[in-house]
DNA sequence: AAGTCGGGGTT
DNA sequence: AACCCAGACTT
């Protein structure tokens, strides 16, 4: 079988098997407003459908159209992606509705180019929303992709590089159903995330094996080939849960640290765990200015949040004041208003065992 | 090219 | 505990 045979093969079986066979179901298949498929293809940035779905649902219920979301609020539409992760896409998400809103006219543009302009949309979303919205034939690469292509054409190179990522590319650009690219498109993924998954896939089940090169030579577990692996580093947060009458001391985080537009306490952070007994004197704070009328009420068991690259360890220390604190960068809240605001996970967990 | 950005499910 | 998920952006 020459490559062309094969390539043919990998296509028209992967169709036949979207066509036939394929049961996977989601809120968006079939859809083909491009904003609804926008946010969609911006929730699912590296999370899973099942935990994207819901986002999914709220987002749209609350923000119908792009002109909508251009003009809500920021911190409401961060609430909607509260626990979702990755909030620059959010930000994003924002520009772009006001960009589409005050430069576009509320259309949402409709060439490959123009939608890969937008800010938060690399080539993995421009190619989806062309293929779905407006059927143009532009493969989509994703973890998915890179799965299921590496192991059928038995490709060891790896694909975090900027060479493997363009020839993964242009092997999907060479398959892709010219006729049908959404549906290509649609079929290529829930291939990988229903047959082809990263660990014990159902070979047994798959349209595609009796010419699957890593199926065949048992080299499944090894295929796709990644280089990198990220450290992760430790990171202890001391957060001061500041209390005055019936109001607490956030801020926005800023900056390029993680949960950039989400609410915190007043923080202090140290490269290693303080003490109990420090803890309760607060010793380890080298700047106590405006803390002298506070006194310790309370501290939290420790919580940690696992991120990807790094592990960060928090109490929350619960401190009463008997006068207004000013602390810089710091505003004083009602509970009411604390509701609204956008927390990270750790800070909302929290919250929970607070009750 | 390498580093960074969350949170959760699977194995 | 390691890996991965409908990736994109900054340095």
């Amino acid at each position: 079988m020459n490559q062309k045979e094969k390539d043919i093969f990998f296509t028209d079986r992967l169709m036949y098997w979207h066509r036939v066979d394929n049961k996977r179901d989601m809120p968006w298949k079939g859809e083909h407003d491009p904003y609804r498929i926008w946010i969609s293809e911006i929730i699912l940035q590296q999370t899973r459908v099942e935990q994207g779905t819901g986002y999914y649902h709220r987002f749209i219920k609350a923000f119908p159209t792009v002109e909508k979301l251009a003009k809500a609020a920021d911190d409401k539409v961060f609430k909607l992606w509260e626990g979702l992760g990755y909030y620059t896409r959010c930000r994003n998400l924002i520009r772009a509705a006001r960009l589409i809103h005050t430069e576009m006219e509320n259309v949402f543009p409709a060439s490959y180019e123009c939608i890969l302009a937008l800010p938060g949309v690399g080539p993995y979303t421009a190619a989806a929303i062309s293929s779905f919205a407006f059927n143009l034939p532009h493969a989509v690469v994703d973890g998915n992709v890179f799965r299921v292509l590496s192991r059928f054409f038995g490709i060891t190179e790896p694909i975090d590089t900027a060479s493997g990522k363009k020839n993964f590319s242009d092997l999907a650009n060479r398959l892709i159903d010219k006729k049908r690219p959404g549906s290509f498109n649609q079929a290529i993924m829930d291939l990988g995330a229903v047959i082809c998954k990263p660990r014990l896939p159902s070979c047994d089940q798959c349209p595609l094996k009796i010419h699957c090169t890593a199926y065949l030579k048992d080299r499944i577990a090894a295929l796709p080939v990644k280089g990198k692996k990220p450290e992760r580093i430790e990171r202890y947060f001391y957060y001061l849960v500041i209390r005055y009458n019936d109001k607490v001391y956030v801020r926005k985080r800023k900056g390029q640290d993680v949960w950039k537009d989400l609410y915190e306490f007043v923080l202090f952070e140290e490269n290693r765990p303080v003490s109990m007994s420090r803890l309760k004197k607060l010793t380890f704070i080298p700047d106590k200015t405006g803390l002298a009328t506070c006194r310790v009420t309370g501290i939290s068991e420790t919580h940690i949040q696992q991120l990807t690259h790094q592990t960060i360890t928090a109490r929350f220390i619960e401190l009463r004041s008997n006068s207004p604190v000013s602390i810089p960068g710091y505003r004083a809240v009602k509970p009411s208003a604390l509701l609204k605001l956008p927390f990270p996970k750790l800070i909302t967990h929290y919250f929970k065992s607070i009750g």
